[in-house]
DNA sequence: GACCTGCTGCGGGGTG
């Protein structure tokens, strides 16, 4: 080695757990021309060298948390002998394990350290050599990772039996969703196959999120206390913000082929290319078809200003090769901008980015913490972040929620909560049966048959299914003999019935979340990408960041073809959203009734802001129950949207109509008989299973997962109950009603 | 009113 430790300055700090690393690791380092390591390195470094136990590094993007795990694993199993893998890294994307092959490759230059790769784009060749000869660091995906428990069980133990670390990217992107709960699901599966379970150590890598205890409990969920953390929370790189605000009347949807542009979109259209021009930034949007709505008039406003800069588009109906276009073009660093939805969100490196854009206010804290890390990666640049709100016009005749001017109040709210560091915490989900009936078919499948005890021991008892009962366990089993999903053998073995089987043999099987059949967009032979509902034929299209006409629509095979054309229409795309966390909408009301000013409003949104004030002041807002009218009464319960649904639920449970308006519920019905309703619900005690029943009749609000369909109605009730909030939904309500009582004042 | 994520086995045909 022609180097010497005195070439490097790495900081005394540093030096202590530099001398931790493998000599070829070291020697790595000093190829690179690394100077330093960072405090979060040196941290880790020390923590997976010297101690024992799992790990979560919580860091912004862009810190070295790959390499503050993989510097001491590398390490560790550098002189382990082939035989199995050593190390295994699940990632939520394909093109986030991509990168981070490349990443860990080069980690390894001078070791003797296998470094493999296995998703749906990698070819069977290269999967075939890892079975072969299985050792070093294997990078996969929760559904490739499924792949290997049902087509290659035999090869499981050979595999992973001498695993040694457990590294889970992006982990915050696991906490709170069916696909996290798959996750937690196979590894404990994993765990089992191994003969030396307890020698393997998780180490969780995350973006600075809220609340690390949901983080700890699911890296371990029997000794969470257990799990050492490295928050790295210091934010070295400054903010510069800005809200602008819009306002103009809508028009209604779905008009011609033209429909014409109002001079305030315009105006909001204009600002965004001047702000976006000779850089490279990110718009995100809450929708697919804004997205493509605003790079075409933002793209045709750079013509006629005669702007050279791309714009882009990026979102999770188009072609890979349509996206891969779009990074490719945000990597070269000319001026580009690029308009997205949380598709750009996760860490897959596209390059520096100077302003991050935001149309509409974003549905949680934490994805504006995520969106903002895009930005000003460089050293010494700051992050920037243009917050854009189009509200409505109104009148005073309106409807008050409209005259508040929601959008922009949620706005202030998020940036506000966001200022004060604070970050929506992740709830694990409970009572997933659909996820859970995945699993039962992937383990029966994969033992060739098992008995209805071991399956709730492995799935329940060490698995993550805790929270559901034996009792309802069982009933399960028997809804899925009853369907045919599974058989019993005589001797008591389930065994997978006809529909378990083409459930398993259907290559969508390996994913948990739901994802509904859509038509693909063609032109000229190329898929440009996909549309949950057909146009007519003739009937042109945004799509792509392009203008296309449908020349033809075929409902067999689900396919659109499309030729290039001049006039739009706004694309339609299906999707249901997310839950709105309830300290923003108790934000929004400290906002509405409040007199703070906000000094990165401009001066259009600070006019919004001051005419929503005087809406509210008017109308009394700070009241609990507001008369809006003879026949309607709105019940201000600044809640999210959990509560809010599961309030709606309970009055329809009492024939009340009732309607969610985000910070309120509006009964129909006068004052008074609201208040006696309200009277009612305080005095009567809810059965969450009915409330569940009218949820599941009505069929709205509840979330539809993949497997639901096979259950029956009280097994689904049974899981609706564990997502209702019947408790705060009832102390909501308590709160606004004593206050009433205390303050004795109606409106 | 609204995001995102993932995917195997097998048979047919061509090439060296």
């Amino acid at each position: 080695m022609s180097e010497s430790t005195n070439d490097l300055s790495i900081k005394d700090s540093g030096t202590a757990a530099f001398s931790l690393l493998h000599p070829s690791v070291q020697r790595r380092l000093w190829d690179m021309k690394w100077t330093e390591l960072r405090p979060l390195q040196v941290q880790a470094i020390n923590r997976i060298s010297l101690a024992s136990g799992d790990l979560i590094i919580s860091a912004a993007t862009a810190s070295g948390k790959t390499e503050a795990a993989f510097l001491p694993i590398l390490s560790k199993i550098a002189d382990e002998p082939l035989g199995s893998v050593r190390s295994l890294y699940v990632g939520p994307l394909k093109a986030l394990i991509n990168d981070q092959f490349a990443r860990i490759n080069d980690l390894c230059h001078h070791l003797e350290m296998p470094v493999h790769d296995w998703h749906g784009d990698v070819s069977a060749s290269r999967k075939a050599k890892l079975l072969e000869c299985p050792g070093g660091v294997l990078l996969i995906t929760p559904e490739s990772l499924e792949s290997i428990f049902v087509n290659r069980s035999t090869a499981l133990r050979n595999l992973f039996n001498g695993l040694r670390f457990i590294v889970i990217d992006e982990l915050h992107s696991f906490l709170d969703n069916e696909r996290g709960l798959h996750l937690r699901s196979l590894l404990s599966r994993l765990r089992s196959v191994i003969e030396q379970p307890a020698s393997v150590r998780t180490i969780g890598l995350s973006a600075t999120i809220g609340d690390l205890s949901i983080a700890t409990r699911y890296v371990n969920e029997d000794q969470p206390q257990d799990v050492h953390t490295i928050d790295d929370k210091i934010e070295t790189r400054s903010t510069k913000l800005r809200i602008h605000g819009y306002c103009w009347e809508f028009e209604e949807e779905d008009k011609d082929d033209n429909p014409s542009v109002p001079d305030e979109l315009m105006r909001f259209a204009q600002d965004v290319v001047q702000h976006c021009k000779g850089k490279s930034n990110l718009i995100f949007a809450n929708s697919k078809g804004d997205i493509e709505e605003l790079a075409d008039l933002c793209a045709s406003i750079g013509r006629d200003e005669g702007i050279n800069d791309r714009f882009l588009v990026h979102h999770g109906s188009l072609s890979a090769a349509i996206r891969e276009d779009t990074e490719a073009t945000m990597k070269e660093g000319k001026p580009a901008t690029a308009f997205c939805t949380s598709t750009l969100e996760m860490g897959i490196d596209i390059g520096s980015v100077s302003m991050i854009g935001q149309v509409d206010p974003p549905w949680s804290v934490a994805s504006l913490k995520q969106r903002i890390g895009r930005s000003g990666r460089r050293k010494g640049e700051s992050q920037i972040l243009r917050m854009y709100i189009r509200c409505h016009q109104t009148t005073p005749q309106d409807d008050l929620f409209d005259r508040l001017h929601l959008q922009l109040i949620q706005a202030i709210a998020v940036t506000e909560l966001m200022l004060e560091r604070w970050a929506e915490p992740a709830r694990l989900p409970v009572c997933d049966l659909s996820t859970l009936t995945q699993q039962i078919i992937s383990y029966i499948f994969q033992r060739g048959g098992a008995r209805a005890d071991e399956l709730h021991r492995v799935l329940c008892v060490a698995g993550p299914f805790r929270d559901i009962s034996t009792n309802v366990f069982a009933q399960l089993l028997r809804q899925l003999v009853e369907k045919d999903v599974l058989e019993q053998e005589p001797e008591g073995d389930l065994i997978l019935g006809l529909l378990g089987e083409s459930l398993r043999k259907n290559k969508g099987f390996y994913a948990v979340f739901n994802t509904p059949s859509e038509y693909s967009v063609i032109y000229e032979g190329t898929i440009l990408g996909t549309l949950s509902s057909a146009p007519e034929k003739g009937e042109r299209l945004l799509f792509a960041g392009r203008r296309w006409q449908v020349i033809d629509v075929d409902p067999e095979k689900l396919e659109l073809h499309v030729i290039p054309a001049h006039g739009w229409k706004r694309p339609k795309f299906s999707g249901s959203g997310g839950e709105i966390h309830e300290k923003i909408r108790k934000k929004m009301r400290e906002i509405l009734l409040g007199d703070k000013k906000f000094i990165y409003l401009d001066d259009a949104a600070t006019s919004l802001l001051e005419s929503a004030r005087s809406a509210a002041d008017i109308s009394h807002l700070s009241q609990p129950l507001i008369s809006l009218g003879p026949r309607k009464t709105a019940i201000m319960t600044w809640t999210g949207t959990r509560i809010q649904q599961t309030l709606v639920s309970i009055f329809d449970y009492l024939k009340v109509e009732a309607t969610d308006k985000q910070i309120a519920i509006v009964i129909g019905a006068p004052l008074e008989k609201t208040r006696a309703t309200l009277q009612q619900l305080c005095e009567t005690s809810f059965n969450e299973k009915v409330l569940a029943y009218e949820m599941l009749k009505n069929g709205s609000g509840a979330p539809r997962r993949k497997y639901d369909w096979l259950l029956n109605p009280e097994l689904r009730v049974t899981s609706l109950t564990g997502w209702l909030d019947v408790q705060s939904a009832k102390k909501n309500i308590f709160e606004a009603h004593d206050d009433k009582e205390c303050t004795g004042s109606g409106p």
